[in-house]
This record gives structure tokens, sequence and C-alpha cells, in this order.
DNA sequence: ATTAATGCAAACGGTTTGCACTACT
DNA sequence: AGTAGTGCAAACCGTTTGCATTAAT
């Protein structure tokens, strides 16, 4: 089961007397076959490649309602855009090399003691989803030549 | 001594073939006086309260002079948009209230365990300056009532 | 006199909005 | 029939760019 169940998702949308549509099964089968995080401008442009009709605004305001839905979740990449990312995920931040621009997920375990921390020190609750950690990964840290 | 040398600004952009002028010295002003962070367009507001006639593209490329001068740094905020601080600070990163929208700094002491563990785990360097936490403070995650 | 820097205006990219029209329920 | 959703175009915001002009060196 690696996904909420999108065959469910016609009718949670009815059952909160909102429609089911061409365009929003256009995202929902893109979204369906994400791995990981995407840009909003990246899901336009694979609805795109499915349907060379699809507008922008209906993206954007589909992923709206997913997001109320529970369906996605969106956080800010390092360079500020908007990252969608595909519930029941895990809960988890990203790790971003500011020099090779790769990508990783962050896991809550991996963050546990910052969270700890910040809990214990501020009373601050993280919200890892919207948490980007920048820096250098190892292997642009440390090159090894070939 | 909270800044850099501001005055010896003049001399290190002539050293390097640049120009002192006087949309510089407003920016610069503004910097100086700026405890923080900053985004890019606060920054052409404050020039334009200083001085009208402040363009803000010159604002801009005058930010990327002195970041090469190192004496600013940017990274991104929690909704995207550039954020700029003062060197030499103490590196740091950002803690941010997605509720009630407050943001705090966070030390690198605040932030020591998450930097050994992903340096430990993944050799990952964290680049504080580029790191923005984002939760619920302790008041809104725990709201005391009048 | 050189040429860096400015002012301006226009373009950008990603996202949002207003509104008349379409189509799901 | 009712109203959610669409398409379109325009606006948005922060930022970037091209280019002729100005001014620091």
């Amino acid at each position: 089961m690696t996904s909420p169940s999108w065959e469910s998702l016609p009718d949670r949308l009815r059952a909160r007397g909102l429609r089911w549509t061409p365009q929003r099964r256009v995202l929902v089968d893109v979204l369906s076959s994400t791995r990981g995080h995407v840009t909003g401008s990246e899901l336009v442009e694979r609805c795109r490649a499915v349907d060379p009709a699809t507008i922008p605004s209906t993206v954007y305001r589909t992923l709206d309602v997913l997001e109320d839905l529970g369906v996605v979740r969106h956080g800010h990449g390092p360079d500020g855009r908007e990252e969608f990312h595909v519930l029941p995920e895990a809960e988890h931040g990203h790790l971003h090399c500011e020099s090779c621009g790769t990508s990783w997920d962050l896991s809550l375990d991996d963050a546990r003691t910052l969270v700890r921390s910040l809990r214990a020190r501020r009373g601050f609750v993280v919200d890892l989803s919207h948490v980007t950690i920048v820096g250098r990964c190892a292997g642009c840290v440390d090159p090894t030549p070939p």
C-alpha cells in the first residue's frame, strides 16, 4: 500500500459537494505515479504531457483542494518554490546540496534530536514537512576522484 | 564591534575596480542599521525611505556585489523569498512560526545536534544560514489565555 | 577617457485572481 | 437547475535583464 486510496478520491470529493472532473483525473493520475516531491510547475508540466490542454490555474486550484483533503501537502524548496508531496508519506523534510543540487529526504528519525531540543528549549514544535536543510553532501564536501 | 568595517567598504570596492556611489551608500547605510535578516524587497523599501528615487534593480545588483565581497549572505525564507543577512553575524538559521508568522534566530548552538548527526550519519555539512525550520512556536502551540 | 553603475522599462517565472462559460451532480 | 469547476487572460510579486545614459575613477 504505497499511497492513499486514489480510487476513493472521486467519492471523497463528492461527499464534500465537490466534483470529479477530467482535469482532476489527469492531476491525480500524475500524482499517483509521483515519488517524493514535486514543484507546482513540475506538476503542471507533467499534466501537460498527459493533456496538452492543461491550464496552470486549474492545476493549482486542484492542488489546493487536494491539500484540504489531506492528499498532498506542500512546503518550500531551497529556492523557494512550492513543493508538493503525496501523503501518507512519513512526514519528512529535505536535505539539499547547494553544490550539486541533489535533494534527499530527511526523516523524522534523522531530525529527532533537532525536533526534541527545539521542543525542550523553546517549546517550538517543528513541522518537518516544511523544513529544508541546505548544505553540502558527502560527495561534494569530500570529492573522491575516479 | 557589531558589524564588519563598513568604513572600509568604499576602498574594498575600489580595490576591485568597483565604485562607491550614492546609491550604494544608501543601501549600505540601511544594511548597517539592520539587525537579523531582511528580504530583498524589504531592503528596497527601506532604501526608498531614505531615497525615494531608489530603483529596485540597483539594490539587487548591489546586493550581488556585496555578497561577492562577503558583506552579506542570502538564503530563503519559509515563503521562498530571498533573505539577506549581514556578516559576520554568527552563522545561524531561522525558526519560523507558521501560525503567527514570527521568526527567531536559530543559533549554531541550537542546531548543534542536527549538524552533528547529519555530518556523522550522512557526511552532510549543514549550511545553517540557509536553513529555516518551520513549525509552531510555544505561544501558538499552547495558547495561554489572558 | 574609461568603463562601472545607474535609471528605466520591459520581461521574467511561478502563482493567483476575476469573470463569463461549461459541465458535473 | 444549481453551482463547482474550467479556460482564459490579466494581474500579481519579487526579481532579473537589456540598453542607452550618467558619473566615478
